[in-house]
RNA sequence: GGUCCUGUGGCCGAGCGGCUAGGCAAAGCUCUGCAAAAGCUUCUACAGCGGUUCGAAUCCGCUCGGGACCUCCA
């Protein structure tokens, strides 16, 4: 009998059972990125991060609905009604239109996302596609009394909702304090309160991307996106929300208090948040110009880094911390992470190789256990990983004949490694990186060198090994034959 | 300034009242013409000082580090 999953529920600040509203069924919806600029390696992690918790729930044989959304219109510099949107200044500066920023960062978005392996979601929707329902959604708002018009640009009011709801039910914030500490900004006076916020904000005359509205030309406030999308696609009420922690407090806040207003229900049961990538201990962030980019990843051409790394790796090394603790990037962390897959893949292809030997000496069943109880436990993926790391080293011994398995234990532990590590963890064995012409090349010289070592000509044997090496062909005697790696 | 999180072996990182993960590195061994690779084995830490407890890395207090949010951010 397994486990139980449980949840880590930024709403109820406790790991909570996972109980879907409808029976086998799951809605989740994660906050996706903002595409004014290329996705860096922080952005990666949280979709990563949700990436496993989606797999995992496929897994678990549940039906999932998993929309993220593209930001592509409304989020302004900084949260002020006079702010630029990000297109438009970014268009700007490059002399583009606004939705050529939009496409070229989107698919660069989904190269990223294709190259750490995580799965497409199932519906991606954009802002600038619900106009309609964003207006509807701040319509009703405006009806139910929680917001109010200044001068073309709606406001949430968040004093008048406070009065009803715990506005900052998700941060856990004190409402006098964050009404006394926060900023006083600039050409803030159409706003009633020091925290509401704009739900649909009035054009001027730069800006670019607008839309008709019942106040209006304008386009729509931040926030409100993700408040009109999920409702539209997974109902007003749906199991997980998610997105990185960086978004509790404003994002979430607001989003949660718009959806109370406008359906007078709070949209997701369960809130999943992610933790963020450090760099020397600081957060990764576009505005802190300490990114990585993938291609800078892939090339190691960065300061920080001594050698390139592949995507599986990075996925690998994100993995090995759990997806709410900071994970620090550094290279030397890197470079563990890059033998620690190598020796996981390298049992995923024992494993496929291995026969039966008889009476078990040990429990399949115990190590399958052990990496359920793991991710049933909030997606734990270092533990579940120790175990599958455990259970690894079982099959180089069951190889070296130390340890005993049977045809059945045989069978399921294959099945078991196959479709954890794989489909699960969704780590994929680095591609070949060898053509097909390279390859039958490379098994010309094998054949030489192996004729040349039957004939005990070792220094020919020996001369062939060290010029392969000079270019960069790693070759590995084995008892299985010679292999070879390149790179 | 306010709110909150955090400090684990040489490094990365789990664990969050008793059973003291895992990876990397290191050392030893196996394999091998020699290497390399791979595999096996070994290596026991919880910032400091107090307290609670039969028992604390885990709970509480203080001190000292680090970070996040309060402003766009995953």
């Amino acid at each position: 009998m397994r486990s139980e999953l449980r949840i880590y529920n930024t709403l109820t600040r406790e790991s909570d059972i996972f109980k879907p509203l409808h029976s086998g069924y799951v809605g989740m919806y994660v906050c996706g990125p903002t595409v004014y600029s290329n996705a860096h390696l922080g952005n990666a992690r949280t979709y990563v991060s949700f990436d496993i918790i989606y797999r995992y729930l496929l897994h678990l044989g549940y039906k999932v609905r998993y929309v993220r959304n593209i930001t592509d219109a409304g989020h302004l510099e900084g949260d002020r009604d006079e702010g630029d949107d990000k297109f438009a200044k970014k268009a700007k500066l490059e002399q583009l239109e606004p939705m050529e920023i939009v496409q070229r960062y989107t698919l660069d978005f989904h190269e990223v996302l294709k190259q750490f392996n995580t799965l497409p979601p199932s519906i991606e929707p954009t802002a600038t596609g619900h106009i309609i329902e964003q207006i509807e959604m701040t319509k009703k708002i405006l009806a139910n009394g929680y917001a109010y018009e200044a001068n073309g640009s709606i406001y949430f009011d968040v004093e008048k909702f406070s009065a009803e709801h715990n506005y900052t039910i998700l941060s856990n914030r004190n409402l006098e304090e964050l009404l006394n500490n926060t900023r006083e900004l600039d050409g803030q006076n159409e706003k009633r309160g020091r925290l509401d916020f704009a739900l649909w904000i009035k054009a001027k005359p730069e800006h670019i991307m607008r839309w008709q509205s019942p106040w209006g030309e304008g386009f729509p406030g931040w926030h409100l996106e993700c408040s009109a999308m999920s409702s539209k696609y997974l109902g007003n009420e749906f199991d997980i929300h998610g997105g990185g922690m960086d978004l509790i407090p404003t994002h979430h806040t607001n989003e949660i208090a718009q959806n109370l207003a406008c359906h007078h229900t709070q949209p997701a049961k369960y809130w999943i948040h992610t933790n963020m990538l450090t760099v020397n201990g600081q957060k990764m962030s576009k505005s802190l110009g300490n990114s990585f980019l993938p291609a800078e990843l892939l090339s190691g051409n960065h300061p920080l880094l001594d050698k390139g790394y592949s995507p599986m790796t990075v996925r690998f090394f994100m993995l090995q911390a759990h997806y709410r603790s900071t994970l620090d990037f550094r290279n030397d962390a890197l470079q563990a992470a890059e033998k620690g897959l190598e020796r996981l893949m390298n049992g995923l292809q024992m494993v496929e190789k291995l026969k039966p030997t008889g009476k078990s000496s040990f429990s399949v069943q115990d190590i399958k256990e052990k990496v359920y109880k793991a991710m049933n436990e909030d997606f734990n993926t270092p533990i579940a990983l120790s175990h599958l790391f455990d259970a690894t080293r079982y099959i180089n011994l069951v190889n070296d004949g130390k340890e005993q398995i049977s045809a059945a234990d045989l069978k399921d532990l294959q099945e078991f490694m196959q479709n954890f590590v794989l489909n699960v963890l969704g780590l994929k064995p680095e591609e070949a990186n060898a053509g097909a012409l390279t390859d039958d090349l490379m098994q010309v010289i094998i054949g030489i060198r192996a004729a040349a070592k039957g004939k005990k000509d070792f220094e020919t044997s020996d001369f062939i090994r060290d010029k392969l090496k000079e270019i960069g062909i790693e070759i590995k005697d084995s008892k299985e034959g010679t292999v070879y790696k390149i790179g």
